[in-house]
DNA sequence: CTATTTTTGACACTTAATGTCAACAATATA
DNA sequence: TATATTGTTGACATTAAGTGTCAAAAATAG
């Protein structure tokens, strides 16, 4: 499997397009260095920049987003012995919600 | 399923071992206002909070523990549409770590 | 060597989280 | 009803975390 950080992954995007950081990091109106911290795990990435980084480079938004979504949840269970456990419990409410969505 | 929130239970669990917020928090070593906030869900629990209280009430840390970690989980995700499939690339992850923790 | 790109760290600013307290409301009990 | 106990609320201060800005330094390319 991939261990591939988004981070990582945005950076190897950034240079397939052989896209400086400067370029970028003016499209989406914020500076080179958090950009530059962002690719490298020194900042969090934000929802709405991983969006537009989709935009810009033309790629599938909803792949980038699971990665951000499910580096969040990485984040919050760390390393815990339970974490397993509380992803399933956390499917099933998802779950749960979703069939009860339009109720 | 249950709905029910981890500080519900834990309010619930307090019910019956008839203990006053006071008592508690003061075994906690935190102002019962937290507490009582805690309970309905205005304040967020830390971990520690959760062990202490699974240690008060002399019930099974492991089962609070898990809600505690799912309820942190769901708070990233939120209603987002790729919540689960964030989660289940989360599970892979974990998987993942443990198959290679002794590496 | 020079220009461009990237990294690093210091700093200020903003927002979120946490703790403390006292007044108030609700509940139980004499 | 009066009193005591328990629980709730909101204001306030403090602390920690996240964010943005900038300039100097390092790395890389031409």
């Amino acid at each position: 499997m991939s261990t591939e950080t988004l981070g990582e992954k945005l950076r190897q995007i950034r240079e397939q397009n052989e896209l400086p950081l400067r370029k970028v990091s003016a499209l989406l109106d914020i500076d080179v260095a958090i950009l530059s911290k962002m690719e490298r795990g020194e900042r969090k990435l934000s929802k709405e920049v991983v969006l537009k980084l989709a935009d810009i480079y033309k790629c599938n938004p909803e792949e980038l987003l699971v990665l951000f979504l499910s580096e969040k949840i990485m984040y919050e269970i760390q390393d815990e012995d339970l974490g397993e456990r509380a992803l399933k419990v956390a499917e099933k409410k998802v779950k749960y919600l979703k069939a009860n969505k339009t109720k």
